[in-house]
DNA sequence: CATTAATCGAGACGGTACGTCCCGTCTTTAA
DNA sequence: TTAAAGACGGGACGTACCGTCTCGATTAATG
């Protein structure tokens, strides 16, 4: 979630409101419906109203938790097991394509297309919002990716001295940047695998 | 406009349309509103209610002309000049820092900032509309950069058999690559210095 | 119609406006989608625009002539023949009853009910449309009405110092209260009589 | 209201509906305006924001109530105060004058003269909801008459077999009749006083 | 016979009101 | 205190007509 951290793991609970306490029920359902929604309607369509009546649960619930669409959205998103397994294959090429391959797996259901469309939508306009995604989302991409450079460093593939935050964010880029505008009509891995081979080879005269 | 071409080519108009032909005025008053509100409120927080009022103009007389948000908003984007200067200065490194300074203060202004939060916006959603986007304000950056990299090919400082489209999308996804997710926090000029220097060097072991 | 009058029957011309003179054609188009719209959708619901639309014509062209919705219902309303029979049987009851049925009869149709709701609605708000209803409508049938009671004092069957306007006011006043506020469920024309009946008698104690 | 009658004569409330009640006072605000408004610009001018916008209410408050401008302004009239106090003077005539004196006062008021065009508007169109207006309006003025007919009888003034209810279609009919069309200049006491004389004496030869 | 001028159909114009959908807040009773 | 339910004032939606205003095309009578 956006901002909230409640105290779980003390042993003693500190701060015992009194009265009754907030249903984890209606927190799994409101997420679900939210994902559900997103999923199929997407971010701008998707209604507070239809999340609640979808959820079996009344307005204020939702409002209770949350002040805003962005911040349900932002934690429903989160609360999804984000698990980017690091391949190992032994060559940069082999663990590149499994990267790609899962990358555009996860782009191509709905609620990855959805998704995407939000980071992006909200991205520039609320930038600490797009902090969430950024931290979800990328970063473990951004960490596989470097991983596997440093690896094809250390085996001589890569230029011992390439600044790797560089090329994951060109990397990164081109892959959003085809995504988006579809330069091409080829396949995003064999678009991608293109563009890799030119950043390896470099354009230069000296190259 | 989005879809319509008439009378093209015909020195004499072949069918002259019964009724009031469409005001003129109207249309260049709906769109400065809608251009004005755009750069003011954003793309989302802007009601059509809201556009007609300041255009000083009836709803229906919008919504005879457009039937959704996207389409007046892309007509209105569309109906700026988008002139987009070549530079020349006779070195790659001249050309580029014009081209990338172009290009921040273009996106720095409010228009330019709430119109690439809305490319991005709808790019994904919508793609039949990114294309108009990409028509208007991509397509005229990238032939300016393709014909840099055709002079410093020519000049010796490219290699003669880059993949010239390849490298415009590298450079230009870096590019809102950065814009949107601000990787790091120095300028985005000398961001995409870096970025450039990393490419014509290249990566890879060969280099 | 409410305020026209066309010099007609004057063999030469007086002022012969020049330009095109207004269709006829158009005028009868109008008055006859007019009533069939007030037939079928009753006052309230009939817009201009239908009328135009089924009539076949412009807006303008109605404007042209009428300068209310008002103005053109009376109009149509008015084109219509109201040709009032005055029967003469012989005998005051069967006079009344052929009145009476032909009355009802032209309630009953679904012209007659809208106009009926038209008159009846119109006629506190607007007197001087009333009017228009009066003349075309009541009169006729006032007028018969007071025949047949003429005859009937002639003959002996009604005082002869009997006040026929009032006596007039008392039945059809009677025969709206019923069509409008249908105090019983017996047919119209038997209340009509039991009505009349108790009228013919009085109600005071010299009787 | 048109059709609710709910929790009658049990002292305890039977079903207690979930959610927050409609709020009394929105219920008040929304019939005052509408009656002012009713007053001021009669029916067919009275727009639905307008009495929310004079009401201090949102459109939605009145749309969760009624269905349409007849039921508000059906439920609003009814929910005035219809007094019909019924005189007592020792005589026929004493007593139908003050009746007919208030009758006219009711209806010389803006209120009165709107509500009976409306009355009568809508009576023939809509006769589930003329039965409103029967209920509330017409009824109490009825018994009131049939009261004093009944008085009058046991005073020897009128035939002891007389149908009073049918005398008070006649007496009723006669007057909207002369309120409608305004057969006469006079004033419409002196009118109703000769009608009811005609009425007393009859107009058949016998009398 | 061309000119002239009003009319024709069509349909766009700036508006008003409609009835609906959500917004985010508030107010009930029940747990 | 939270829950569900749902009413609250409010804003915008997209539609239907209003009565007015251009358009190009007719249609007589006149010059």
């Amino acid at each position: 979630m956006v901002g909230f951290s409640q105290d779980v793991g003390m042993s003693k609970r500190i701060n015992s409101p009194s009265g009754r306490p907030r249903s984890i029920q209606a927190n799994q359902a409101i997420l679900q419906a939210t994902l559900d929604l997103l999923a199929e309607v997407g971010y701008q369509s998707m209604s507070i109203e239809a999340i609640a009546s979808r959820a079996g649960v009344g307005k204020t619930t939702i409002y209770r938790r949350y002040t805003s669409k962005e911040e349900l959205v932002a934690d429903a998103i989160e609360s999804l097991r984000a698990d980017v397994a690091i391949p190992d294959t032994g060559t940069f090429w082999g663990d590149m394509d499994i990267l790609i391959d899962n990358a555009a797996k996860k782009i191509l259901s709905p609620l990855g297309r959805q998704t995407l469309a939000l980071i992006i939508s909200t991205a520039s306009s609320n930038p600490q919002f797009a902090q969430v995604y950024w931290t979800k989302y990328i970063m473990p991409r951004r960490e596989a990716f470097a991983q596997i450079l440093q690896r094809a460093k250390s085996r001589g593939e890569i230029q011992p001295d390439a600044d790797v935050d560089l090329i994951t964010d060109l990397v990164s880029g081109s892959l959003y940047y085809a995504l988006i505008f579809k330069p091409t009509a080829e396949p995003v891995d064999t678009y991608m695998h293109r563009t890799i081979t030119l950043l390896l080879r470099g354009i230069g005269h000296g190259a």
